[in-house]
DNA sequence: AATATTTATTTGACATGTCAATCATTGTCA
DNA sequence: TGACAATGATTGACATGTCAAATAAATATT
């Protein structure tokens, strides 16, 4: 059963580029719903969980506001009340900068490490369950959704 | 440049699985930030644009308002919210179904029909900009989110 | 027939995404 | 220096996504 009937669609689509687009949308979507799961369930939203896997990745150090939603998916603003929840649920610190007093440096709490630490396994588990590719396939599928980013620019 | 570098990770991914399922949810994002421009330059927000699509595959006959929901990517309850808004732009025509009145069936417009037609180059050109693959690639593509898709139930 | 269950849809409340505008601080350069 | 632009972060306003609960109409059951 291929995306033209999963999704109902009557016709079929414009073209096949076209339908690999609907594709890695829907995909995408699934995906979201899927591993929201183990996440929501310890009270974090998958947004909130990605920030703090960003802030575990920095260290002790911590990292400027927009850094954090730079290599985010999500856009500037919403950062700003996400992390405002971060900090009073006490899963994130925040203090402006001593020598550019424009920025913010978030750092991740001992609390909030332990929380990821206990949520790791579930969730690397889910994605190697999801994603149940050979080896070479999934070099491929890397290869070539990069290959589109790239396009995208 | 990997998705290592693009979102600037510190830390390598945790399994090459975990880098393929966040290299599908950043390039969805990607791909829908592109695809918004031309549809939302005429007053459509993606989703609405969407079930006028559906509407259209489905001729004249209409759908049932949930019918729709299924044919989409989002889920039920924020279908009739949607759908209020292209009744009120006069995209949408809405109709409770005589033989069984708890259904509401909803048929496209003629003036949605119009503008969805000024829109199909523009959309379909862009399909087709953006992902510049070979065919062999493209059926692997679609091939491999497909088994994704299906690892997910 | 009367009640219980299921189905189709809607509403309320709230989290998040997005843009435009704002504020503070820093950097530039005439 | 002093005005002006650039940067980092935040806020306001509004669209959308999501869950749980409510409504309303059909179906099934006793």
């Amino acid at each position: 059963m291929g995306l033209l009937q999963e999704i109902k669609q009557t016709k079929p689509f414009a073209s096949r580029e076209q339908e690999a687009v609907l594709a890695i949308l829907k995909t995408a979507d699934d995906l979201r719903r899927r591993i929201a799961g183990p996440v929501e369930s310890r009270g974090l939203s998958l947004e909130q969980y990605n920030i703090l896997r960003i802030l575990r990745g920095a260290g002790t150090a911590g990292l400027p506001t927009l850094e954090v939603a730079a290599r985010m998916i999500e856009r500037t603003p919403a950062i700003t009340r996400l992390m405002d929840k971060l900090e009073q649920k006490g899963f994130v610190d925040r203090e402006r900068c001593p020598t550019d007093r424009r920025q913010v440096f978030c750092r991740i709490t001992p609390a909030a490490l332990a929380l990821l630490t206990e949520m790791d396994s579930a969730v690397i588990g889910l994605d190697s369950q999801t994603i149940q590719l050979p080896e070479v396939e999934l070099e491929q599928l890397l290869k070539i959704l990069q290959n589109i980013r790239e396009s995208l620019t």
